[in-house]
DNA sequence: CTGGATCCACGTAGATACTG
DNA sequence: CAGTATCTACGTGGATCCAG
């Protein structure tokens, strides 16, 4: 959990960011949405940098907090799968914001570093 | 800074999170977007549970980001004014919608929780 | 294949004291 | 009043091994 309860402003926006700052769930997250049901070992080869224990973490947390479900299939070997959950497709604006904002800011802090000189 | 450059998804939007992560960072920015312009002591008082070194750290993160604008009047005893710049207000839409999805999850997560239980 | 448990390294925040 | 420096404590992530 974050703190501060004490200034309205403010603890319901640390409320989400504490839901999606875990490093890797958003990535995790956004891979689900938008390439759709995955497996434990398919997450890790589209996140390769994640560590095993990571990925298994960050799962259980997003699941915790009903964005992503988790279906065992009862086989051996073991199968599960990933899926964002309804609840969790309402994240979607919140991404969408960031990943403008995030891109537009990459060209702000080039241009303030004085890189993209006037290249005419 | 974050990770992957691999996942074209994702990438951006944790350069978003990066910035705002900062524990502190969203509140202090909301108190000087709502509240105006702020001196270092006045921010101390309206979130009383940061350290006086946090909020040193935190505001100076802020700058390097554009994000809030530091005034130094060259004054004894020191006197520093700290702003939200323009730039920083493209946040908005950002926190706005965090704090809509926050306040929605605190209501999503009391049902779950069985907390809520049909009151009539 | 999926995932839990343990040990360890590192970063980050807290407390405190000091400076201009 | 505003800011810096140091020392410490703790959480979090990485690596590795074990289990169903």
């Amino acid at each position: 959990m974050s703190q501060n309860t004490k200034n309205p402003d403010n603890c319901n926006v640390n409320v989400a960011l504490d839901i999606i700052v875990g490093k890797w769930k958003s990535i995790i997250l956004l891979q689900l949405m938008f390439r759709g049901t995955k497996r434990f070992g398919e997450l890790r080869k589209l996140i390769p940098e994640i560590t095993h224990r990571m990925l298994t973490s960050q799962l259980r947390e997003l699941e915790e907090n009903d964005l992503i479900k988790r279906v065992v299939y009862p086989e051996i070997p073991p199968k599960v799968e990933y899926s964002v959950t309804e609840y969790g497709q309402t994240l979607m604006p919140i991404l969408n914001e960031m990943h403008k904002w995030g891109t537009a800011h990459q060209t702000h802090m080039a241009q303030k570093n004085g890189e993209l000189r006037n290249s005419l």
